[in-house]
DNA sequence: GTGCATTGAATGCACATGCATGTAGTCTCC
DNA sequence: GGAGACTACATGCATGTGCATTCAATGCAC
């Protein structure tokens, strides 16, 4: 395969930027609309979601989390603070490393994720195919 | 081709968010460092570029130009005034619909653009290749 | 152990964004 | 032509974000 030109590049860009704001504006909008979350919020539950192992509820650093959702450290403080207000995680302190902050979902937060679930993939399949 | 499982949308969304957020920011900090630009704001000057037919200055409307760089357009109002700020664009009244307001590039704006193309291009060679 | 650099997370601050609204110009129907 | 709906853009306001800084805890060198 040979290096992409200047303009296949660029188109290639757009593209992507135009699926990702279509795809993240509706899910931004539906996620809220149905389950007073934001799409940022639903991506935190799910990684919790999914680092949970049998029943121990998941707990994982700030820092980890922040990677997988494109957030800075800052702003992903801030929206574990939320999720906390909200009663859908819980922040605790990692008994190894005490600067570290353990967050852990709330059964509420599990909850609230399962019924986001449906909302979240009929957005994507809807947006994402064709 | 068949319907694509939800563990594969999940994964598409995941890829197509990592790479535009990863793009997004390389370019936001590139263009920011090397010709004080943010992504949008380079985009418009673009667009305006695109837009331009011959001498003649580019001269689009504001809500044309929403759409394509997929911001509001409050957003896009503000950031044509800061583009109007540093010099680098010109609003004028439409002379057809008074409501209307044309944008139109001035020559520092054009240079500026010019400056950046080559540190845009680089950047999406790296991020959107491989 | 003491001092110092480093790391994990929270916070002050500036700023860009979206929504709702305001304002001015245009169009339509009578 | 005049009233009212509509359109294009600007602006007030609330919110989310990133950067820089701060604070606490850890690790390391000695």
């Amino acid at each position: 395969m040979s290096a992409p030109t200047d303009p296949e590049l660029v188109e290639a860009w757009r593209t992507l930027l135009a699926r990702q704001a279509a795809t993240a504006c509706a899910l931004d909008r539906e996620l809220n609309e149905r389950h007073g979350l934001g799409m940022s919020e639903f991506e935190v539950l799910e990684r919790l979601v999914e680092g949970t192992s049998g029943d121990c509820a998941a707990s994982l650093r700030v820092q980890e989390l922040a990677t997988s959702v494109h957030l800075s450290q800052s702003a992903l403080s801030r929206l574990i603070a939320r999720l906390e207000k909200a009663g859908l995680v819980e922040r605790s302190m990692c008994p190894e490393d005490r600067r570290g902050v353990s967050v852990c979902l709330t059964p509420a937060g599990r909850d609230r994720h399962t019924d986001a679930v449906p909302t979240h993939r009929s957005v994507l399949a809807e947006m994402l195919t064709g």
